[in-house]
DNA sequence: ACCTGAACACCGTTCAAGT
DNA sequence: ACCTGAACACCGTTCAAGT
């Protein structure tokens, strides 16, 4: 039913090569109505596997069996797409029950724990969550949320926006400083892992016996749990810390 | 005398007007030799007036009064470039003297300082910093220095790894994060702020009352000094926290 | 309401050629 | 050694028009 209204695209796929680089290509994806949820799902998808650079008006379109600028109707122009993948990365945030009474670093660690789980198995959008932590529904809970533990733990309310807003700063930075490549043809995986661990180990052993010894961890921690869990609890110490002073 | 190299395109400003919008503009910047150098200060100068994604080799090359073509003696491709660009922010850094006796919380917070100081004037290219910390010869001294005082704390090499790349990454997003936008010429400056601000206090106050209560902090803390050296503070005291366990 | 067609300004990059 | 000329594939975006 739907198809009736791109035969002329298909059609010109026998034909007309000489702009047939942007054209449709139907094997893709099944086409369904075009929409911001539909939009943002396979946006996320293609930034998952390839990368946010890979994310494409053109690209995007081609996907959905539909020209270019149809992607405009439904989003002003590219950044409002970028804030709409934000707002689903936050909108997938899990935050606890609210004061069961436990201690709040313990439940500081719970919330931010919750906001590494959302945004953890996207790693290439997750730094756009920093610019829709205080736009969109649930990034404004989770930070009402913050600030008042924070406000809970003695910090003034000058203090705990400086410090409530570099936590959840800090939690993408957890995610998005991964610097897995994403899979190339051209070289087989773990290879560039490889090569850059032996450039570390190849170094003077006087001046950096410490960067030798800890090279292994240097080239892979980012992506082993232990990172995580040991760096939220740096982060939730560390507002113990300050919160003495 | 260097001057004679160009005649051509100088010249070609009066004629054919179909691609002179790529065309060397004298004006901009008198012509010196070409090299790695002046094209990393150029572009970091571009960086921190207009953003990084004003930072373009046929921008740079027009700034030059060069052809696009011609940075790429000088530079495999814009990676390399971005490259240089991290490697001269790095080389930036001014480490203190080692092993004066003081506790190593107190060297750790001088190094972590050093760092801040270096980038946080490069608010738009201090990203860029990260993929270059274990590859610049100054990137792998701070990190070598680091690494050492978290030893010296107890921390496994693996540990150390850890927590030291993620000591690093958090400096970066302290002045990374700053989302202070770039002059525009439709708006006045500050706008921006008291827009967000107002939006922010509009919340429900049942709902969010402490976002309320923080909202003039929220949206200016970046660029107050407070921020720095509050979460400064937050990171040390965290590894010291860490460190008991 | 939702999408297409054609065009525009701007990217990075390659490759052969000039001096 | 260092740079130009011409071309190519690919961007985001506008604007008028179609259904």
């Amino acid at each position: 039913m739907t198809d009736v209204i791109h035969l002329a695209a298909t059609g010109g796929r026998t034909g007309c090569t000489s702009y047939s680089w942007w054209m449709p290509k139907r094997s893709d994806t099944t086409r369904t109505r075009l929409s911001r949820e539909s939009i943002v799902a396979s946006a996320i998808d293609l930034a998952d596997a390839e990368g946010l650079e890979a994310v494409t008006i053109r690209r995007l379109a081609q996907q959905h069996g539909v020209t270019p600028m149809a992607m405009y109707w439904h989003f002003n122009d590219k950044d409002s797409l970028l804030d709409g993948l934000a707002e689903h990365l936050i909108a997938g945030v899990e935050l606890p029950e609210p004061g069961d009474g436990a201690a709040w670093d313990v439940q500081l660690r719970l919330i931010l724990e919750r906001f590494l789980e959302a945004i953890r198995p996207h790693p290439a959008i997750a730094a756009l969550a920093m610019r829709q932590i205080l736009a969109a529904e649930s990034g404004l809970q989770m930070a009402e949320r913050v600030l008042g533990l924070l406000r809970q733990a003695g910090f003034s309310a000058v203090k705990a926006a400086e410090v409530g807003t570099f936590l959840m700063c800090a939690v993408i930075t957890l995610v998005a400083s991964d610097p897995s490549p994403f899979p190339r043809a051209d070289d087989e995986p773990g290879q560039a892992v490889r090569d850059k661990r032996a450039r570390l180990e190849a170094l003077s052993p006087e001046r950096y016996p410490n960067v030798i010894a800890s090279a292994p961890a240097l080239v892979t921690c980012r992506e082993q749990d232990g990172y995580f869990g040991l760096n939220l609890d740096l982060l939730v110490q560390g507002v113990r810390g300050i919160s003495r002073d």
